[in-house]
DNA sequence: TCAGACTCTGACCGATCGGTCAGTTCATCG
DNA sequence: CGATGAACTGACCGATCGGTCAGAGTCTGA
């Protein structure tokens, strides 16, 4: 009955994203996903280390950009970051709007797990950025709003198609976020907006 | 050793309330509430049928001003009903940001449980009234980014007055807003915006 | 004085959780 | 053929969960 090892490994992690869909992380336990594959609980921790090793290889692309932002994030200020963040995270959110309905409000207790442990520090960057930067509290709190909603919307969006989803929300970031007022007399470099 | 009932009652209440504030609902068990009050988790199931019923008379005040909305937008449509949905919604975040921040992140699995069941349907309403009714995709979604991200909003921004944190958030909604066609000729009935 | 109601508790329950482990099956290869 | 190692499993573990229950202590009013 032993199958490659490739195929029940990923069968494993294709029933775990279903499952994690449906009930959420906490709500499924190992025995759900076995049942859903049709092996054994231990089969399950043959090929993952534990549960959080399982989520962690489901989230590892989405991760993998959004560092990849952070690190396109730095050193911008002002206008420029609002313009790099906004693209950005919602071509993030939109990409991978999958694995954030897999979330749905687990957020905060699962990024106190070790393996997220960076990732607390990148969303509070990217919100930096989201209000450019900005000490008003008006921009913190739209750019907070935004960024707490944008990933809302893209999991419960699920089945709109990306080009219909990207712009709608690039519309209303333009139209809700502060406009920076330009304390540095930074040009609009906005060539890497794209890369 | 025995206090007065409404005493120890409203000690479990705020010990409940403090504890799912730090580490949410699920994540907060009952032996937890009881070691900070002080007394045993039998005491606590003496006061309160069961954990949800504790959750629920600490959403009691807030619950009862999301229905009293919902009836106020029951017959509006169109731009009347977006400016109601936008200063109530608003004024309820912000008055209960306290309480929101107790559930982060839960409420989808919270609303499952059978003493929340109404509220599905409720907050359903709220979002047709933010996108004035319209079926096009962008007033929808950002209908939706506003109503997932402003109790986010409310909840991280516990400490900064309501004074500050409605205007801004108002000021956003509006910006934020899709402006909808006025299909019926509808005069600007805000005259009970404010009751 | 005493019956009954109220408040509170320790001990216990069944269920479920993530995780461990010894051992079985089986394909591959010298 | 026999040895090896990967794939897999059932049985089991300790911990924790929400919840139950019989009974102890205390107060009150007839």
């Amino acid at each position: 009955m032993a199958r490659a090892v490739s195929e029940t490994h990923g069968e494993i992690l294709a029933a775990a994203a279903r499952r994690f869909a449906v009930t959420g992380y906490r709500g499924t336990s190992l025995q759900d996903i076995a049942r859903e594959v049709g092996c054994s609980k231990a089969t399950v921790l043959y090929h993952f280390a534990n549960k959080e090793a399982l989520l962690a290889e489901l989230m590892a692309p989405a991760i993998a950009v959004l560092r990849d932002l952070d690190d396109r994030l730095t050193g911008l200020t002002g206008a420029a970051a609002q313009q790099v963040a906004a693209v950005g995270f919602v071509d993030l959110a939109v990409r991978f709007r999958r694995e954030i309905a897999l979330l749905r409000g687990e957020f905060p207790e699962l990024l106190a797990q070790p393996a997220f442990a960076h990732i607390q520090q990148i969303s509070e960057r990217l919100r930096d950025a989201f209000a450019g930067h900005s000490e008003r509290p008006g921009a913190r709190i739209s750019a907070l709003v935004l960024l707490a909603g944008i990933p809302e919307a893209c999991a419960e969006f699920v089945d709109v198609p990306d080009d219909e989803l990207r712009p709608a929300l690039l519309t209303l970031v333009r139209r809700a976020v502060e406009p920076v007022e330009s304390s540095l007399p930074q040009p609009p470099t906005t060539e890497d907006k794209e890369s």
